[in-house]
DNA sequence: CCTAAACATGCGAATGAGTTGCAAAAGCAA
DNA sequence: TTGCTTTTGCAACTCATTCGCATGTTTAGG
């Protein structure tokens, strides 16, 4: 159930309470938290979680490669777990609203345009902003 | 010649020294230059440019849609005409030099996907990130 | 051209997200 | 448990970007 904790023991992390909360909050969000809203979320399972070993932790797990960072412009940056990212994302630009998407052609087109300029694609980003139609 | 300072201009900006300076600089910059760049550039044409300046013609520029902000991750905004900019990038991981590209489809893909989703296409940003293949 | 109001500038100080040094507190392996 | 390594909380720091303000430039109207 939990598996990020069970990755990051695979991974050779040592996992303490704090590590174990700041998991379990992002485990249980469907969201794009930052790392305030993470912190908050956090605290529910050990409330003396202090900002910092967020973006700590935040930091190991995207090296790692277990989370993903986005940043979607409001000058914070905001987390998924890597898992669950296997989309992309639209913006809905009258409410901030956060739409995820897949489309496997467009998956394909990726790596097809990188390919074609001499490239292997190791990782890309894609947002769309948008106003909803009437 | 000087499209960017009649655009300016159309657009009822005024137009000052420091202004005209970065204007150049970023008609002439072929590249996507930083906030520091973009001033070392504009200092060739009037040395008494402060850094502030800068950030305050991009802000304005951005707003009037003269001007596309990019974040490559880096920690720093890049800035490019918005002319120029009708185009996606790739970035070369292994050297960071950045590759511009077009591709219609890809395009088409893009507006299509926000239709399906409900959604009018406002703005988009896509970046590849890969290493040359061998 | 000249003038006044409007706007832009340079400077240094402030902001705010993210990082870091450090001493104290866990975690871990034996 | 012991001793060693890793992590934590805190506060101080960094660094890109923004802001306040007093001064200098632009611009529109005569």
């Amino acid at each position: 159930m939990s598996d990020l904790i069970q990755k990051c023991l695979d991974a050779g992390l040592s996992m303490t309470t704090a590590r174990r909360a700041i998991l379990r909050a992002l485990e249980n969000s469907e969201d794009h938290p930052d790392a305030f809203v993470l912190h908050d979320r956090a605290k529910a399972y050990d409330p003396t979680i202090a900002q910092a070993t967020v973006y700590r932790t935040m930091r190991i797990l995207e090296q790692e490669g277990l989370v993903e960072k986005h940043d979607f412009g409001n000058g914070r940056a905001r987390y998924e777990e890597a898992e669950k990212a296997q989309h992309d994302h639209l913006i809905n630009l009258s409410t901030g609203e956060i739409i995820e998407f897949q489309d496997p052609g467009l998956e394909a087109l990726k790596i097809e345009i990188a390919k074609r300029l001499g490239f292997h694609l190791k990782d890309h980003r894609l947002e769309l902003y948008g106003v909803p139609r009437k």
